[in-house]
RNA sequence: GGCCCCGUCGUCUAGCGGCCUAGGACUCUGGCUUCUCAAGCCAGCUACGAGGGUUCGAAUCCCUUCGGGGCUACCA
């Protein structure tokens, strides 16, 4: 019977978590999900100099947001704990010492000032650049001496010679040959450890089955297949490799600040929707083999599978994100919508949040949801609601103070006033009977001026409508108002 | 430089030897609809990096080449 699957994501919070971590946490996580395993959640906050509280716990929050749910980690637990990295410190070095009794590691003693001068003259000599093994079998008198010289040590893990062959999930099978695999270092001189030990020690410890991984990851895959052998892992137990295309930038390099966007933050902010977002990821690298693109989280959790991710790279692109975003707003039903809107509206100030504004954009949300692509568009568009010192915006005045418009205005008013029932069918005759029968008026024109009169603006939801909402008064004061421009 | 990975429309992709005069989606262009903006509908543009093989037949298999990317840290 094939073993419980359990994947993990164990990202090292040294910045904001991006689209790329995020894609890789997808997969992680709907792997899990597809498989009924166990989706584990591991910081590797290992670099103390780049990885801050702020960062972990940001990183936390997004995962949570997205809806990316663990069953072990942070904040959840489970009974292979502790997930902070920088809380199994003893562990590590547990498991370095153990390496450097078995003499699979060893102390070096080499400063950085001459590992560089190695690499330059490797560079030069035009050899695979690497530690040359200087320290593999120093004696004690040479450890001695380089003691008293108040050198200090770090561990170093002895590469055999030979090759590593490992089958990736994605990639099929990689090898490796040790020659261009250095010693690599597993604990700093300051009695750190480095990811190379870290990672490879809690994927065992933490019994992780499947490693779905990023590709630059693919080439220290050799490096972690060593630390296991020394663990006395059994190679039929160590874990399956994947590693994942990357998400790159408009100008073809990997992902990062510079091109664009990455932060999901940011993304937060602009109004995404979490499901629009992680349904735009899932289709970068991955697709269900067919031609269906909307995809929920449930399907996707029941149709993702390793095999069908690519191996190639994706291009990230902010325009179909969008797409995908505003067909996300228009599946919303209307209390969703709500929920969703609500925080924009009172961000922007549009609202203070009281009873009898949440009823009214309640009311109006049905008729912009399918006008607007991201969130943060509600509030320009309901704005019109709810000013309190309403104006037509500067550049829509001069449309609506010629002749024609004064005309349509006033009829307007004279045509809308009696009507003793107000709502956008009894507006909407009332205004064609007047502009477009009697006066003979284009529908663009007429409206166009009563819009811009009411709403203050030529762009709007639909004017009876928009109308009906404001309500008659404000209505007629509006265009009372407009007449006096 | 060395090692490793990758290569279908502008972008994301379908395709796993014949169903491909290469399908879908986004973008873009034109049109329809229309009270603005959208949405919706219709149409159009545009791709198998190149060169060799293998085969009756290749986007699909092999080789070479070109191109892109990653790694080459006491980062991850």
């Amino acid at each position: 019977m094939a073993k419980k699957v359990k994947v993990r994501f164990a990202p090292s919070p040294t910045g904001d978590l991006h689209v790329g971590n995020i894609r890789t946490a997808l997969f992680d996580w709907a792997y899990a999900r597809h498989t009924g395993g166990t989706f584990l959640f591991r910081i590797e906050d290992t670099d103390t100099t780049r990885v801050t509280d702020e960062y972990i716990q940001a990183a936390i929050d997004t995962l949570k947001w997205l809806g990316l749910n663990w069953d072990e980690g942070p904040e959840v637990g489970g009974e292979n704990g502790p997930y902070l990295q920088s809380q199994r410190l003893d562990i590590y070095a547990e498991w370095a010492q153990k390496f450097l009794d078995q003499k699979d590691a060893y102390h070096c003693y080499c400063t950085p000032a001459e590992l560089e001068a190695t690499r330059e003259a490797q560079r030069a000599a035009n050899v695979a650049p690497g530690y040359d093994g200087k320290c593999r079998d120093l004696s004690a008198d040479q450890v001695a001496v380089y003691k008293s010289e108040g050198r200090e040590a770090v561990i170093r893990m002895r590469m055999p010679d030979g090759s590593t062959t490992f089958v990736d999930e994605i990639r099929g099978e990689v090898s490796f040959e040790h020659k261009f695999v250095p010693d690599f270092v597993l604990v700093r001189a300051d009695g750190s450890p480095l990811y190379t030990l870290a990672v490879a020690v809690d994927d065992i410890l933490m019994k992780v089955t499947h490693v779905l991984r990023g590709e630059d990851l693919l080439s220290s895959t050799p490096r972690q297949i060593r630390v296991y052998q020394a663990m006395g892992v059994k190679p039929e137990d160590f874990p399956v490799f994947a590693h994942l295309p990357f998400v790159m930038g408009q100008d073809n390099a990997k992902l990062s600040k510079r091109n664009g966007e990455v932060s999901i933050a940011w993304y937060r902010e602009q109004g995404y929707l979490p499901e629009a977002i992680c349904n735009y990821l899932a289709l970068l690298g991955w697709s269900p083999g067919d031609d269906r693109e909307n995809i929920t989280m449930a399907e996707l959790c029941e149709l993702f599978t390793v095999e069908k991710v690519h191996s190639s790279p994706a291009r990230f692109d902010m325009k179909k994100l969008e797409a995908i975003n505003g067909d996300k707003i228009r599946a919303l039903t209307l209390d969703d919508f709500l929920k969703w809107s609500l925080p924009f509206l009172t961000k922007t100030g549009i609202i203070a949040g009281t009873d009898s504004e949440i009823a009214l954009v309640k009311s109006a949300l049905p008729i912009i949801q399918e006008r607007i692509v991201k969130l943060d568009e509600v509030p320009q568009m309901l704005k019109f609601l709810f000013v309190k010192e309403f104006a037509v915006e500067v550049d829509s005045v001069s449309k609506i103070i010629d002749d024609v418009s004064k005309d349509v205005l006033k009829r307007s008013l004279k045509e809308l006033e009696p009507l003793s029932t107000w709502n956008h069918d009894s507006i909407e005759a009332a205004l064609r009977a007047c502009l477009i029968e009697e006066m003979g008026l284009k529908p663009r024109i007429a409206f166009g001026a009563v819009r811009i009169a009411t709403t203050g603006s030529t762009i709007s939801p639909p004017l009876f409508e928009s109308m009906e909402l404001l309500g008659k008064q404000a209505s007629l004061a509006r265009i009372a108002a407009a007449l006096t421009l």
